[in-house]
DNA sequence: CTCTGTCCGTGTGTTATCGCACATAGCGTG
DNA sequence: CACGCTATGTGCGATAACACACGGACAGAG
């Protein structure tokens, strides 16, 4: 993670966009722009946590490690919400880890900042807490989702979720690393992300997978990704 | 559901028994007890949310319903916490149902009450927040555990989560009915509880289920459980 | 241009679960 | 006590996913 010079306007954090200009200009002094790289670790599982994130063009998953070493991701944050809700929430840490899933930007926000002008309890206070109902719809759709869905359902759903993260129709991302994301072994992304290829919807090569036809991607996913993004919408549109 | 005569002092609700004094005498005018029948409906998807309800002896299931039917539980909630979450997020509503899984009582409040007490930004405001990440740890696991546990696993963590919110070691509920909460056919329930009646750690007839040897199904139950409950006393304990 | 590591393709056997069909058994009702 | 309903047992073929193994192909480093 290194500091980058200047504000990456073109494509801000949403939450921030959002506050009342007021809000926004007390906070400004306090948000310090940070560049991740793939793979960076946000926040260790039950780690002590500093700063919140706003991401502008990076985004990050949420994931859970089991003692075994398997993982599966549970939430997606890009430049919609924010990282480190359990410092307003009141739990300082989480079990989860923070991994970096796209590099890019974020702003950054020392927890206390954040914490006094949450305490006001006006549109920032009530804008985090909507993000986190909206995370909260997330999260319980993935539960439902690991249950009720195949895997190529929840590969196109993935794919639709990171690439409205993304802004852009190349992922770069190998099987072997979505694999983890959906908690299964990446055969069964490879076979999956064939059928999908000869169909062209997508393409890929070694790490790099481009969606040709969004459009076909949605009919192949699951509901779950319309009902989040209808919550979405209508929390935070 | 119908109003009770005598407020359940034997088993109060945690949440509220949290609450400095002060804050309790101030809401308690407005706390009305109220009696859940098994199978109520506290709250439909999508659909407007009148009051909060602080379970004493019942306990509530949080389930997504697909369109083509399927069901599955994403959260339990009994006398430790509260349903009706989206109402101090800014949600209003959610996209699960809130269904009683297990009779008995609850007192509700009327949103408004609530919310003008939250906004307060004191000792409820924070004690809810927290609730709320532990909740968020819950469907968090519910998550995972879905996508890496295998079904007996999955069933032994459900009774033993149910259990707590019981009160009773006699568990009243057909394998039909867990099936729905854990988004697998009935055939499969059936068999994993016989496995586990075999073992003696359980005895069941005919919608009712005896739990002989905690210990033992805490040992069959994945690590899933343990989790939750930690990270439930960390925030509450 | 060769080497090496990463990324992906593919086969085989096994297991878990589904989907369905039907049998059996207890319970309440009339 | 006969009946019907509900709860559970059980079998079987189909499918999805796992676990493991290995081969091929490409990219980048040197």
């Amino acid at each position: 993670m290194s500091q980058s010079q200047t504000l990456p306007q073109s494509n801000p954090n949403r939450l921030l966009a959002a506050l009342p200009a007021e809000v926004y200009q007390r906070l400004l002094p306090n948000l310090k722009p940070v560049t991740f790289a793939l793979g960076d670790i946000v926040y260790e599982s039950q780690a002590h946590m500093e700063y919140v994130y706003f991401p502008t063009t990076a985004h990050i998953s949420l994931l859970y490690i089991m003692t075994n070493g398997m993982t599966a991701e549970v939430g997606l944050v890009g430049n919609e919400g924010l990282v480190g809700i359990a410092l307003f929430m009141g739990g300082d840490t989480t079990p989860n880890r923070a991994t970096v899933q796209g590099a890019g930007d974020a702003f950054r926000m020392q927890a206390s900042v954040m914490q006094d002008e949450f305490k006001r309890g006006e549109a920032f206070q009530l804008l985090l807490l909507r993000y986190t109902q909206t995370l909260i719809t997330q999260i319980s759709q993935t539960a439902v989702c690991n249950r009720l869905h195949t895997t190529e359902q929840r590969l196109c759903r993935w794919m639709l979720m990171t690439h409205d993260r993304t802004h852009s129709d190349e992922l770069q991302m190998t099987h072997e690393f979505i694999s983890n994301m959906l908690g299964v072994q990446r055969e069964a992304i490879s076979l999956a992300a064939r059928r999908l290829q000869e169909s062209e919807i997508i393409s890929y090569a070694r790490g790099h997978i481009r969606i040709l036809d969004r459009q076909e991607l949605e009919k192949c996913a699951c509901e779950c990704y319309q009902v989040v993004k209808a919550e979405h919408d209508r929390l935070l549109g």
